[in-house]
DNA sequence: ATGGTTGGTTACCAA
């Protein structure tokens, strides 16, 4: 089974490139990130024909959007609100019977790394605490699950370009990252990613569009998407892939896709 | 120390 989760950054203006991507990953299951736009305009067809019968997402004008597409049957689908908001950041559905899939998108969190004076980073660890509370530890007991998506916090050292100058930068600030690692303890998430990875190796997802001509060879990246597993999954974990090469496409999204190959 | 880009929408906001 393979599965990928994407921060597309509007899935109607890059519907080709993700067919492009599609067609050469063939993945069973794709979760998307900030599709930017209300349900009724979802670019629904484009993944019908490629097999993606089975579909669950919630959509808004504008801002945030999470998708799952699966050519596995989906049922127990739920949307989530969360922190009393009405934005579209979290949805779950079980896949084939056999695993709970969260989709989630945790909010960016602004500028300024202070929960007084910026609203949005407010947001942003409150969501989280949430989330934390939410999973609680009976739940991996019973049901095997995964956790994906865009989740705009890099834990470790190198999952940011340079960790001493990140630590005031939102995204690496210590008390995200202790909040994001109390959340990966809620049921024991294993970084399934990291799982493959030794915590002494760069590795990101994400690279802003401020450094556009040379943001390979700049490579001041970060690791914000994430694809977690419950223990039980642990097993099953084959081969993770950062498809690194498809934020230097044309008109890329600034997150590049992230892949997990699990064994049936 | 600062500015740099993109997308949705159409004067800025969010990332």
């Amino acid at each position: 089974m393979r599965l990928v989760t994407w921060n597309i950054n509007s899935v109607r203006l890059r519907i080709e490139t993700v067919m492009k991507m599609l067609d050469k990953q063939k993945p069973d299951v794709i979760c998307l990130q900030e599709t930017k736009t209300p349900d009724e305009f979802f670019p629904l067809d484009a993944f019908k024909d490629k097999g993606f019968k089975h579909y669950h997402f919630t959509g808004m004008k504008s801002y945030n959007g999470v998708a799952i597409l699966s050519k596995l049957p989906l049922d127990q689908v739920e949307i989530h609100k969360r922190v009393g908001k009405t934005d579209c950041r979290h949805i779950s559905a079980r896949v084939d019977k056999k695993f709970e899939l969260h989709n989630i998108y945790i909010p960016a969190g602004g500028y300024e790394p202070d929960p007084e004076i910026n609203d949005k980073f407010k947001h942003k660890l409150d969501f989280v605490d949430e989330l934390t509370q939410w999973f609680p530890k009976e739940r991996s007991a019973s049901t095997p699950m995964i956790a994906v998506g865009d989740f705009n916090i890099a834990p470790l050292e190198n999952d940011v370009w340079d960790h001493k100058k990140m630590l005031k930068v939102v995204s690496h600030t210590p008390i995200e990252v202790e909040k994001f690692k109390k959340f990966q303890d809620s049921v024991e998430w294993v970084d399934a990613v990291r799982h493959f990875v030794p915590e002494d190796k760069k590795l990101y997802s994400w690279w802003s569009y401020r450094a556009e001509e040379n943001w390979d060879a700049a490579d001041k990246g970060r690791r914000l998407d994430h694809i977690w597993v419950t223990k039980k999954l642990k097993p099953a974990l084959k081969k993770q892939q950062i498809l690194r090469e498809l934020r230097g496409w044309e008109k890329p999204s600034d997150h590049a896709p992230v892949i997990l190959d699990l064994t049936d």
